[in-house]
RNA sequence: CGCGGGGUGGAGAAGUAGUAUCUCGUCGGGCUCAUAACCCGGAGACAUCGGUGCAAUUCCGAUCCCCGCAACCA
């Protein structure tokens, strides 16, 4: 029989600024994700990448001097680099300035002009010459830039192509209507279907080249480049071959998508009208997650000044390795609303949970049964991901279905203070001097409970588990797992 | 009256018309298999003011405060 496909993506980071916290916590969740199908014999196609085109990124590149592409390429290195600090499993790394994406998106524009839903009409520019920057209406205070509040800003008038968003809105309103878990939370779902329901407008999808080369060319139209987000959308199925390769679109087509809140409009409304536009069948599922917040619960921004080591990935990755980094975004960080972090945060999680919690469970359970020589059966559990009659795993599963990774790691976490309790209580350490049998009764279920733990730990902390695993199959007493940081 | 979300012990989360739960931290005790880890116990909370109810943290209203969004910030 050939294995059910599973198509998940995460958003594309624009590669203005280093890689943060707040895409790693999206690319793990999508990960753990990818895992979990793999280890239920889902054919798994899973993918991420960089976005390369826009105003932003051109500006950049030219302040700091270099070719745009040379600039693009560093950026999308970094963003690479996180597969073996989160320990990622993607099978694609998309770029939109990938020669394959850039056909792709000159199709789909097609598609929609013939569709009758691109057209050309005169959009006004608000222009502060002080910044000497275009400027959006919620950049402006009263009206004026707040960086210059004595000019006023000009108006110009450029012709720019547009997309008839406004046609898709009850188009827009059924597809939610058939799909009560399209958008995951339900209070991001709400916020979409009343921004639908107050009316749309259609938006502008090119700009000038001569102001603006950095973009996917417009068929057709040597003056034109497609704007930033038209171009950038059409990685989720750019990245699985179409619209060359049927066979393997049509496999994985539609799919799961991940996303941070700010990403809402664009992939539950703007996206899916454009896929509808092309003729494509709309997005499966959407998660959309909280931001990662500062200890006072600002954003983190450039403009803030609050980016920089704490939150940096390879920071973490750095000082507690790729698991624990996985476990504190996953356990810590809250899957739907925003969440305060800092790095004391991150050390008492990993204190609290990987050292104290599951570390040290593992060296006392491990030292019982290397001293008093247990003998150890774990081979039921060795297939466990393949049966279906475990009700802890199937609980365990079902938040996974809902997005509730916390709640999923809970379940683990409780199981964690049940073991250490019933070491506590049964003391088989002191038993072992009256009621050998007994004692070894005990810590051999201690042993099988712990490498249930570790099985069901294979799609969140991979490496910790594998380890786990291999500890217990060898009967040998280890290093700490997680040593505790002070 | 632009739209929406929300205020639960020091921190983070649950939850319900009827003893308010869990995790972290904190304080006291216990244990020694373990990474000063682990176990037990204590202290500590439903933003404010009204209303309805036998009973409100939960329902309703008002107030205060936080936070998003407000259209092309990728």
């Amino acid at each position: 029989m050939d294995k059910r496909p599973f198509y998940l993506t995460t958003t594309l980071p624009y590669v203005n600024a280093d890689p943060h916290i707040g895409f790693a916590l999206e690319v793990v969740q999508a990960d753990i994700i990818a895992r979990l199908k793999r280890l239920e014999e889902f054919d798994v196609f899973f993918n991420t990448g960089t976005d390369e085109h826009g105003l932003k990124i051109y500006k950049k590149a030219q302040e700091e001097g270099i070719d745009v592409q040379k600039y693009v390429d560093k950026y999308a290195k970094k963003f690479d680099n996180l597969k073996k600090a989160l320990n990622l499993s993607y099978d694609a790394f998309i770029r939109t300035t990938d020669e394959h994406h850039l056909s792709a998106t000159k199709e789909f524009w097609n598609r929609c002009l013939k569709n009758g839903d691109i057209y050309k009409k005169n959009y006004k520019v608000k222009y502060c010459v002080g910044c000497e920057l275009e400027k959006t209406d919620s950049e402006l205070v009263n009206n004026k830039c707040h960086e210059h509040p004595n000019r006023e800003l000009e108006i110009i008038e450029e012709e720019n192509y547009f997309f008839r968003f406004s046609k898709y809105q009850n188009a827009l309103l059924d597809l939610y209507e058939e799909n009560p878990d399209f958008v995951t939370p339900d209070f991001r779902f709400n916020e979409i279907k009343s921004f639908v329901k107050n009316g749309l407008m259609d938006f502008s999808i090119s700009r000038l080249k001569k102001k603006m080369p950095w973009g996917a060319p417009v068929p057709g139209d040597e003056n034109q480049v497609m704007f930033v987000w038209f171009d950038a959308l059409i990685n989720y199925i750019s990245t699985l071959g179409w619209p060359e390769d049927k066979e393997k679109f049509e496999k994985f087509w539609p799919g799961i998508q991940f996303a941070g809140k700010d990403n809402l409009r664009q992939q539950s409304a703007m996206w899916q009208a454009m896929l509808l536009s092309a003729g494509l069948p709309t997005t499966k599922r959407i998660m959309i997650h909280g931001f990662i917040l500062t200890e006072s619960g600002e954003k983190i921004s450039k403009s803030a000044g609050n980016t920089g080591r704490i939150t940096d990935p390879f920071y973490y990755f750095n000082e507690y390795g790729t698991d624990a980094v996985r476990y504190y975004l996953i356990r810590h960080i809250h899957p739907f609303e925003d969440t305060n972090f800092s790095p004391e945060k991150f050390k008492e999680g990993y204190n609290a949970g990987l050292a104290n919690g599951l570390g040290n469970l593992v060296s006392r359970v491990v030292k019982m049964c290397v001293n008093y020589d247990v003998s150890v059966k774990v081979d039921e559990l060795k297939n466990i991901w393949e049966t279906n009659s475990d009700s802890e795993l199937k609980k365990y599963k079902s938040y996974f279905e809902k997005f509730e990774f916390n709640k999923a790691l809970d379940l683990i976490w409780n199981k964690i203070g049940e073991m250490d309790k019933k070491i506590t209580d049964t003391q088989p350490f002191k038993l072992i001097k009256t009621d050998e049998k007994k004692a070894k009764e005990i810590i051999s279920e201690l042993v099988f409970d712990l490498y249930k733990i570790a099985k069901l730990l294979e799609p969140v902390m991979p490496e910790t588990a594998q380890k786990i695993q291999k500890i217990i199959e060898d009967k040998k007493m280890p290093e700490p797992l997680f040593l505790r940081k002070e």
